[in-house]
DNA sequence: CGTCGTTTTGATCACAGTCAAGCGCGGTGG
DNA sequence: CCACCGCGCTTGACTGTGATCAAAACGACG
């Protein structure tokens, strides 16, 4: 069926690519959204509680969900790579309960309500890719939950590392050990809930010890994942499960 | 028509018998739902990493949504109320990524993969009334993400007692500033990322403050929801609308 | 009446935050 | 070309919040 030939073109260009969303969405996705709008490093693209759309596809790029402490100390939601659908919105269903910012240069689709709505009324498997997008980042978000509020700094941290290291192998075969982590300390502090000071001083052991290594402060190289997940506290098999996509 | 008829019957009902979900999903879910399933005080009714169904419809009672480190620490992701919808499932779409434990007594009721695609492919009022739930799910737990990660073990109280104050006067002109919190203090440690300890010492300094009391241990009045307010750096305005849906 | 779980309180400790200083690097302008 | 500046990382010293350990009071329940 015509169909079933748009969906199998999609899902070959998905692999190519990198994106990890399944099946038709991408082309589904590129029909509905506005024009891809291309957004710098380092901007604000989405502010918490002002007027957002309910969803943003991020095509390509780094972009961070966070939200902020009255005293201006922000804490990172998540972290979204490309392909991921990102719905910030809060219960009001017009402003966004976090604002977004990219991490590195990325290219951005709003996606309005109306469009949204119809996107997913019509067509059982974008519904479904949905579904299991919205239960990936809700399993994830459990996990960094468990780990600030249960977990200690080196948890928090080799948590954070084993998590974009397998998301960013989703598609592959096998996940990257070494890969280009486009944060500043600073940052991955607002992500595990630790100041950059103590951020610094968990790498340096982690270094020490030959878990991981960094070079230029943006790449890191995971050298001992067995270890990683030891201070993670976290089975690497029943993770990926959890939070990665099917196939 | 006779859509429009249910709808208003279930509406006037939803408001009467307390429950937040909107318009006529509560009918919808009566017919899509496994029959209910009367759950003891404590019961683990799903565990984490077992199978389980897409969606449980919280009928009556509260029941949290928790995780489990490897050394046997518990953080509670969500607390759900009666009308709730839990989805409790990881991104392989068939494992929980968390356990349910009822707090209270409670009825729930179980909806499978096919009655739950079908339940919302039909309606669009009811996949709207999901997405607010879904989005309303997210805001919350986005706020209880920033203050584990940011906050002090006052401000992890604080905001805890004044989210409940809110979802609990969700239908009403006025939240209760008095209502029974049916959790000890060691699963109110395990929701804001404390020790039962500290639970117990910071609940005694409100009470010495003035901002609170509790009798009975499981019955907490506000009374000062200002310094509440204060103490978790939250303007109440705005949370409301960020996590209480509309209406 | 004894047992178990929960709460309370005290004493001690450790992890992580804060403050501060120094270093390396890249960009900018004299 | 070099000097300067700003930003991010590193390291040290000190501090404070909250965990841990321990003991006692209390209440529910068999």
């Amino acid at each position: 069926m015509l169909e079933r030939k748009t969906c199998r073109g999609a899902e070959s260009a998905a692999q190519r690519t990198g994106f990890r969303v399944g099946c038709s969405l991408k082309t589904c996705l590129r029909s509905a959204a506005d024009p891809a709008r291309r957004v710098p490093a380092g901007a604000h693209f989405v502010h918490e509680g002002a007027q957002a759309a309910p969803c943003y596809w991020l095509e390509s790029g780094w972009a961070v969900l966070f939200k902020t402490l009255q005293d201006g100390r922000d804490q990172i939601i998540d972290i979204h790579l490309a392909g991921d659908l990102v719905q910030p919105l809060a219960a009001d269903g017009l402003t966004a309960s976090g604002g977004l910012q990219a991490l590195t240069p990325c290219v951005v689709s709003a996606i309005h309500a109306s469009r949204w709505e119809r996107l997913r009324a019509g067509c059982k498997p974008v519904r479904d890719a949905c579904d299991v997008q919205a239960a990936a980042v809700s399993a994830r978000r459990g996990e960094r939950m468990l780990r600030l509020g249960r977990g200690s700094a080196a948890m928090r941290l080799a948590y954070l590392l084993l998590e974009l290291h397998l998301r960013l192998g989703a598609g592959a075969a096998a996940p990257p050990r070494a890969f280009h982590l486009p944060m500043t300390q600073r940052q991955i502090g607002d992500a595990a809930g630790l100041c950059s000071v103590h951020v610094s001083r968990v790498f340096s052991q982690f270094n020490r010890d030959g878990v991981m290594t960094t070079r230029d402060h943006t790449d890191v190289e995971l050298r001992d994942i067995g270890r990683l997940c030891a201070h993670a506290g976290v089975e690497i098999a029943a993770l990926r499960r959890a939070i990665i996509l099917p196939q």
